[in-house]
RNA sequence: GGAGAGGUUCCCGAGUGGCCAAAGGGAGCAGACUGUAAAUCUGUUGGCACCGCCUUCGAUGGUUCGAAUCCAUCCCUCUCCA
């Protein structure tokens, strides 16, 4: 078997580590309990934690021990890493909710339930009882805030402002990594590149107090080729949850991405064997990209929702721009029969399938030529609805060249 | 606690009594071209019963025929000093 570590630098998933060799030699020794921490401070994962579940599934695949933290404490103090302000305060309860609604989404990628399987714990468990005084004596002593006033992660806020609170969440994940190597002997903690430094004091502490030598890596955030974070849209972030970011949604967001990120996205959110992503987007030698960005919507899909849904999300897609006739997986807004015989303008319709943020926004769009009833380009935003526009009792309605939805009449 | 700077529409940022629904840029949306890509060009971007009206420039009051612009009080942010 490969050395997971090979097969995670070979698909690019590798930024730095403390030491790249000792690393890859602790993985190729034999089973390794690592970490990766997850602060519950939204209601659901997104595509950039995806990544990190990426990787924990490659380790998992060579034989290796993940522990999968959820951040009920650290949360409750926020982390200042890469925020130019600090983070909204939740309450306890939130972040507990929060805290439940990830432990299920993990669970669909990882097993956890034989003995060597992956742990899943949360920091609350420990971070809430702690002593203040006892914390600082035992361990506050071992940070130098000299020091830490120069880690990058402190930078921005050094200009910006950075509250005491703030100031305290590297102590409050270092104490995490020397609480797991304690109880599970995790000598790794990994995670995205913005908590470098956070993960570095983590194993200083854990050398200081048990001289027992522990290690970092991190990985590449999901940027673009431009440099810029992927996974967000208009409309926020690209959940992994579908209540909150549709399976289509998902779909359409990996179908249309950039030639130039393609091979990236393969590479780090799909276990196609790289030969083949090399192939798939070997652009000069005649590859078809725009075949690639359909298997990336369809794979990631597959993961991270299930085979049917990217089935489903598939099928609409290719219904709806290739001029199939399925439109069974669309978007859907019911309207009554009532309704559209007390006369339904067009805008009316628009801004009850919520196409529309305002009417003058749909007059504006139809203005413009961005709105479409059953493919026919409607021109006056006066128009007004009749039977014939639901032939066989659906209309389809379009704004602009890739939002589709459905009105059927009820 | 003291001194100073500042809070403008999604973001950055102009605007210092009427010509301001507010320059410019970014981002978004739509059109053209395409490959459901990028780049480019064009239009557009507070709301509504849209040639007119209504609400917006940290908050609340005030001055004025008229305020984002002036005054008062309050809230918040940053910088320096303590």
């Amino acid at each position: 078997m490969d050395n997971v570590f090979d097969i995670l630098q070979e698909r690019g998933f590798v930024e730095q580590a403390t030491n790249m060799e000792e690393v890859r030699e602790l993985l190729g020794k034999g089973p390794v309990t690592f970490y990766i921490g997850f602060d519950p401070t939204a209601d659901s994962l997104h595509v950039g934690h995806f990544i990190q579940i990426m990787v924990m599934m490659h380790m998992q695949k060579a034989g290796h021990r993940p522990i999968a933290l959820i951040g009920g404490g650290t949360t409750m103090v926020g982390d200042p890493s890469g925020r130019t302000d600090m983070r909204k305060m939740l309450t306890k309860e939130q972040i507990a909710a929060n805290a439940e609604k990830f432990k299920k989404t993990f669970s669909r990628f990882l097993h956890f339930d034989d003995k060597d399987g992956a742990i899943m714990v949360n920091n609350a468990d420990w971070l809430l009882d702690l002593n203040y005084i006892e914390f600082l004596r035992d361990y506050g002593r071992y940070f130098s805030v000299n020091r830490m006033l120069t880690a990058e992660c402190f930078k921005i806020r050094l200009e910006k402002g950075l509250t005491f609170l703030e100031f305290n969440y590297m102590l409050m994940q270092s104490y995490d990594f020397l609480e797991l190597y304690r109880r599970y002997g995790a000598l790794l903690e990994m995670g995205g590149n913005d908590q470098w430094s956070n993960i570095l004091a983590g194993a200083d502490l854990i050398r200081r107090v048990e001289g027992a030598q522990a290690h970092a890596l991190t990985f590449k955030l999901l940027t673009t080729a431009a440099g810029k974070k992927m996974g967000k849209t208009e409309s926020g972030a690209v959940w992994l949850d579908p209540e909150k970011t549709s399976p289509y949604d998902f779909y359409q967001y990996w179908r249309n991405i950039d030639d130039a990120d393609v091979r990236n996205c393969l590479s780090l959110l799909t276990f196609i064997p790289m030969d083949e992503v090399r192939a798939m987007t070997d652009i000069e030698h005649g590859a078809d990209i725009n075949k690639a960005k359909e298997t990336l919507a369809y794979e990631v899909t597959k993961l991270v929702h299930s085979e049917a849904e990217a089935k489903k999300a598939q099928s609409a897609a290719k219904a709806l721009f290739g001029g199939g006739g399925d439109t069974a997986n669309m978007p859907t807004t019911e309207i009554s029969a009532t309704e559209l015989a007390q006369g339904l303008t067009i805008i009316d319709l628009l801004s009850k399938c919520g196409l529309i943020a305002s009417n003058s926004e749909g007059r504006r769009l139809i203005k413009d030529g961005g709105i479409y009833l059953n493919n026919e380009r409607i021109t006056s935003h006066d128009y007004a609805l009749s039977d014939s526009d639901f032939p066989s009792g659906e209309a389809l309605l379009r704004k602009g060249k890739k939002v589709y939805h459905k009105a059927v009449l009820k």
